[in-house]
Order: structure tokens, then C-alpha cells, then sequence
DNA sequence: TGATATAGTTCCCTTGTTGAATTGTTTTAC
DNA sequence: GTAAAACAATTCAACAAGGGAACTATATCA
């Protein structure tokens, strides 16, 4: 691949997700229920998904600061939404959950979420699609290793 | 495609785009020269390519209140890097403008981003990395257009 | 045991966002 | 030709999220 065509590339890129990105971002903010916004509800699927996790995984997943995911947790705590479960044999360490009521919120969103994007993607071929998402995930596997 | 197969590339999808979305906005925030942010350069590459534009636009394209624009451009326009053009017919029209010094920093980011993401796409063989955007700039349309 | 590392929090400041109200200007309808 | 409606941009108050520095409490290491 020469530098030329590179640009392009890089330039659709560039093109393309910002358009996709703000849209969707838009689009699953009118969804969420009342209170909720993206950032919290990315983080009670990412706990759901693991059952349980610290606030130092979280920041690195998200890569932000501790103190950002602080006050996130604070305010899903607040909600009832998530809860803080200490340690047994070290104290430093505060693992979080949902509580039924936050697995709740995850699950409703999770669905009106896939029902969202179901209207777009379905309109894809199924190779097309399978195709699309594997490269996806190979650039998120380079972003991560690196 | 079936709706197992809808749903599976649908969780794929979503895991992928939070990772890329997470680890790139990371990446790229380390590389803002003091003091600007990402949004604010995305307002700078935006006015860049279209010579001039109006608030009400970039509210439109980066899906926001126009009170969030206000908000960016009053920044910008304090850190001199554009103008306000007050339309000569409609005088509720205020084009925006960058300035020399907007218009160095613009380029001088838009480099460096596209050095950043060149060290990852230049990973992929050209048709692999072809056939994705082209995937990309699809879904971008039709999220654009409904 | 004393120094160092780690997990999480707190505090302060900045940015981006919303939504409602406001100002000034233009267009429309009668 | 004027009154009403529409429109572009701004202001303001409130809040979420982010960074960084300082801090607390606990654990590990030498």
C-alpha cells in the first residue's frame, strides 16, 4: 500500500467514523431511560458481563483516569443501580456488581439497543457484515496489543 | 440473515467500536497540542473543509444543541483560531471562518492523527482495509439518511 | 520494621451537553 | 404594511465526565 492510497484510506476513515460514531451516539441517548446516560450504561454492561470488577479495570477499559470512574460509580451507587463489595483478604480492593435492579436497566437497554441497530445493520448482507466486523475486530486487537 | 446471526454480529459489533472508539480517542487526546481537545478540533477539520460554515450546521452534523457549538466556538475564537463572518444580506447569519493560526493548527493535528492511525491501518493489505471503509461509508449513509 | 507500591477516593478545575429563555432579524400571512 | 411566526445565535443554570494532584488505607518488599 503506497502513502497515496493510505491517505485516502485513512481519510475515509477518518470521514466515516465520525459520521457512524456522533449519529449513534445520538441516536442511543434518546433511547436511554430517565437518568441514564451512555457512559454509565457502557459501564453496567461491561460489569455485567464480567459478574464483578474494580474500578482500576474499569478505568483501564475506558481508558480514563480512576477518579473519572469514581465519580460514574458514584452516581450509578446513588441509583441503586450497582453495588460495593469489599475484599475479603485484601482490603484495598472494592469489587462492584449490579444490583437486580441494575441488571435490569443493563438488560432493557441491551435490547432497545440491538433493536436500534438491528434497523441498520440488517440492511447488509450477511457476508458483508461478517466480513466488516471481523477486520473490526482485528484493528481493536492491534489497538489493544499495542 | 437470521436473528441469532443479526444478534451475534450485533454484540460483535458493539465490543469492537467500544474498544476502537475507547483506545483511538485516547490515543489521540495524548497527541492535542496544549490545550486543544478532540471535539474542538473536529470543529477546526470541519470548518476547514467546507471554507465557512454556520453554527446551526455544525449542530446538525455533530448531532448537539446549538448552545454546545456557542459553547466550542467561543473557545476557538479566544484561542484566535477562527473568525466570525456576520453574513452581508442576513444579518442572523454568523459564518465562521479559520484563521491563519486555526487553520496551522489544523493541519499540523490532522498530520499527526493520520501518522497515528497509519500505524495501525498499514497493517491491513489494501483490499482487506478497502472493502471495510467501503462497508464503513455504507453505514454512514444510511445512518445519514434516516 | 521501614520504604515503597497499590486501590480507591476526594477536591478542584475544565469541557461538553441539555433545555429554557432571550435577542435580533427575516419571512409569512392577512 | 404591519402583526405573527420562524429562525440564527447567544446566554444561563445545571449536570456529566474528564484530568491531575493530594490523600487514606492497605499490602508487599527488601
Amino acid at each position: 500500500m503506497d502513502g497515496e492510497q493510505l491517505h485516502q484510506l485513512i481519510y475515509r476513515y477518518e470521514s466515516a467514523t465520525f459520521t457512524v460514531n456522533r449519529r449513534l451516539s445520538a441516536l442511543i441517548r434518546e433511547l436511554m431511560p430517565g437518568g441514564l446516560t451512555a457512559d454509565q450504561y457502557g459501564i453496567l454492561r461491561y460489569i455485567q458481563e464480567r459478574q464483578r470488577c474494580t474500578s482500576s479495570e474499569l478505568a483501564d477499559m475506558f481508558c480514563v483516569g480512576k477518579s473519572s470512574i469514581t465519580a460514574i460509580i458514584t452516581r450509578l451507587f446513588d441509583k441503586e443501580l450497582i453495588r460495593r463489595m469489599p475484599d475479603e483478604k485484601d482490603r484495598r480492593i472494592i469489587y462492584l456488581q449490579l444490583t437486580e435492579k441494575g441488571a435490569g436497566v443493563a438488560t432493557e437497554m441491551e435490547i432497545k439497543i440491538q433493536q436500534l441497530l438491528a434497523r441498520y445493520i440488517s440492511h447488509f448482507e450477511e457476508q458483508e457484515a461478517e466480513t466488516f466486523i471481523r477486520t473490526y475486530e482485528k484493528l481493536a486487537k492491534v489497538l489493544t496489543e499495542q
